[in-house]
DNA sequence: TAGCAGGAAAATC
DNA sequence: GATTTTCCTGCT
């Protein structure tokens, strides 16, 4: 089916796509084309419009109004996390970045696999878990695979899940899909709750006081910012750790700064990552997830050492 | 709290 | 071609 969204705010295609929240889309010509609930997606930027194709009627304008999140105006979240000179360069250089809401179990499995990973590898991780394990679908003449169902991954063999290249990640992934398939994690709870009460539930604190093997607090600020709309989760990566040092240092407590920058060793202790992510909140402000997407897509283009 | 393993591909030298 | 790095978590 066909159908075309209209844009009424800021929105760019290329750079929400590639901003490292989601690892299925591709651009090929002038259309970029992902696989979304079960079903294949293509689009194409059209003035202030958006022409979709989908191979699914549950894939529809309200389907794409809801995981680009366009009911929303990003305008005034963009001018509130603009504190100070760093970040309005940022949400001018990457103008029209969004958060989107995907699905929550795919957000989550993805990031389990992009511990110890880079943003290509992640994408051939999935895209090689997607052909083994998920339902085959045609589009115009070529063959597509939806993401595995949380079933699908559970009932694979932690050898057949290596052989994707998945290392030491596979029993990990086979596990967390396992917990969601026994209904051990309820997505739709998350939405309800508010991001603490959320975050609480991802990362441990299950009824049973079972934990999700694989997913600490970068992963929990992942899912929630990026498939339940919590905007004030600020995930920690990497380049956002770097971004964070280098433009906010006084964000930064003075010990850790001193080993981010003198050891190679710049991997964030459990209560490093906690100090680190509630300064940016606090400094950003309700909508910090934003502000964090901003400093990815900064860190990133400018290869800061 | 610190240190380390984990495993393969990309990035870098 | 070898080495380092990579959107990290769990265990000791």
């Amino acid at each position: 089916m066909e159908f075309v969204a209209r844009l009424e705010s800021p929105f760019d295609l290329e750079y929400t796509l590639e901003s490292g929240q989601v690892f299925r889309w591709e651009h090929r010509g002038e259309w970029w084309y992902g696989v979304v609930e079960g079903g294949v997606l293509k689009l194409k930027r059209d003035g202030e419009s958006l022409t979709c194709v989908s191979s699914s009627d549950k894939v529809d304008s309200r389907f794409v109004a809801n995981y680009f999140r366009l009911e929303e105006d990003p305008r005034p979240i963009l001018a509130s996390i603009m504190v100070d000179a760093t970040m309005s360069r940022a949400v001018h250089q990457f103008y029209g970045l969004r958060l989107v809401r995907q699905d929550p179990w795919e957000c989550l499995a993805s990031f389990v696999l992009a511990t110890n990973s880079n943003i290509p590898r992640i994408k051939k991780m999935i895209s090689s878990i997607c052909s083994r394990f998920g339902e085959r679908i045609g589009f115009e003449g070529a063959t597509y695979f939806a993401f595995p169902t949380p079933q699908e991954l559970a009932e694979a063999s932690v050898g057949r899940l290596r052989e994707c290249g998945l290392g030491y990640r596979a029993p990990f992934l086979k596990k967390v899909a396992a917990a969601v398939q026994r209904g051990r994690l309820h997505f739709g709870e998350l939405s309800l709750r508010d991001y603490e009460e959320a975050r609480d539930i991802l990362m441990s604190s299950l009824p049973g006081g079972k934990l999700l093997l694989g997913v600490g607090p970068k992963v929990a600020d992942c899912v929630l910012l990026f498939s339940c709309a919590k905007d004030e989760a600020f995930p920690i990566d990497v380049w956002v750790a770097r971004s964070l040092l280098r433009f906010y240092p006084s964000l930064v407590p003075a010990p850790l700064r001193r080993k981010l920058q003198s050891s190679s060793k710049k991997n964030l202790t459990r209560g490093e990552y906690e100090t680190l992510s509630l300064a940016a909140r606090n400094h950003f402000g309700r909508y910090a997830g934003y502000a964090q997407q901003y400093l990815f897509m900064l860190a990133r283009s400018e290869a800061i050492p």
